[in-house]
DNA sequence: ACCTATTTATAATT
DNA sequence: TAATTATAAATAGGT
């Protein structure tokens, strides 16, 4: 958009083309988040650069939890709903729900802890941080002896009458992957 | 972008935010797939507006696929530091990634736990977070003592020679927002 | 990486 | 809602 009108195809010049590449893109992330925080959007966007290297942004939570949204929202109007707490999987979706928003918090945290904090705020954060994991232990322990056996049980059934699982599951079942550390942090503007 | 100046954040008068939205979101659109066109790379985009309307933009193949290579690449390779223990910040920074990386497991291992699990391996998994909780609050207490003074010391010399902090600081201070059951959690397959 | 002439995006207005 | 237009922002080409 400069001195020079685009050309809406592939730049065959590979210099010229990784510098677009890297102006355009830090343009696109910018815009995405600018969308987000005007008009109060949720954006999930992720570039792979022609070498195949990853460049992404989600503008709440993490991209994993946006995936999950878009999935759910494209498997189309959801054929639960009728009595909605009569049913152990809805209590158990819900506390789901809590611990997964609870996590990024957490996760929100650490981060702030090591970009923007002072020292003195960073412990206050520590303090904050371990006592949400000791209320997790807890949400978990209960887990353990509550809730979940029935919600188990009545999913379990449900997932034996249906078919459409193996993809995500596939995914969803691999929580062994090694840890590493991913590029698209969080950034400053 | 005219006529005014634009304030980064979220537009109050909902006429204007609907239309900015709209304006904003196709022009982000736009901008991507010119990425793509130009410079040769693959790009998922999806949007949710604050009424949860999605808009996408996969530029290759479907969403579907797009989002599984994703998947795919953010389980490989592995980051390996070459001088790990030099920074304190990286240090730091490494363990913070660690830790969110281990979040995320454990937000996977949930989602599974409901999912996928049946009563016998939910046990287990449970077990395991637990596990896994303990074991983060014993980074988190660690931290409290060890790393975290260099390392904050380290950062807060680094952030005072900084300047264009000010925005991203503003936005990650506020670890305070209220715990909310998101919309787009889990979900059976 | 940094400039800056231009193009492009878009906020306000109609 | 859809155009128009004045202006801000992005960026292509050059250094």
């Amino acid at each position: 958009m400069a001195r020079g009108k685009v050309q809406l195809k592939r730049i065959e010049n590979p210099v010229h083309r990784q510098v677009t590449f890297c102006k355009r893109r830090a343009g696109l992330l910018k815009k995405a988040k600018e969308l987000s925080v005007l008009c109060d959007a949720e954006i999930g966007l992720f570039i792979f650069s022609a070498h195949g290297k990853l460049y992404e942004l989600a503008t709440k939570g993490t991209m994993q939890g946006l995936i999950e949204r878009y999935m759910k929202f494209t498997r189309g109007a959801q054929p639960e709903a009728a009595a909605p707490e009569a049913h152990p999987l809805l209590v158990a979706k819900e506390e789901t729900n809590a611990l997964k928003q609870e996590i990024q918090t957490l996760q929100k945290g650490i981060s702030y802890l090591f970009e923007g904090g002072n020292k003195t705020m960073a412990i206050d954060e520590l303090q904050l941080l371990e006592k949400n994991l000791e209320t997790w232990i807890y949400h978990i322990r209960s887990m353990k002896e509550g809730t979940l056996k029935a919600a188990n049980k009545y999913l379990h059934d449900k997932i034996v009458e249906n078919t459409a699982i193996s993809n995500f599951a596939e995914f969803a079942t691999d929580t062994s992957y090694p840890l590493i550390v991913q590029d698209g942090g969080f950034q400053l503007y």
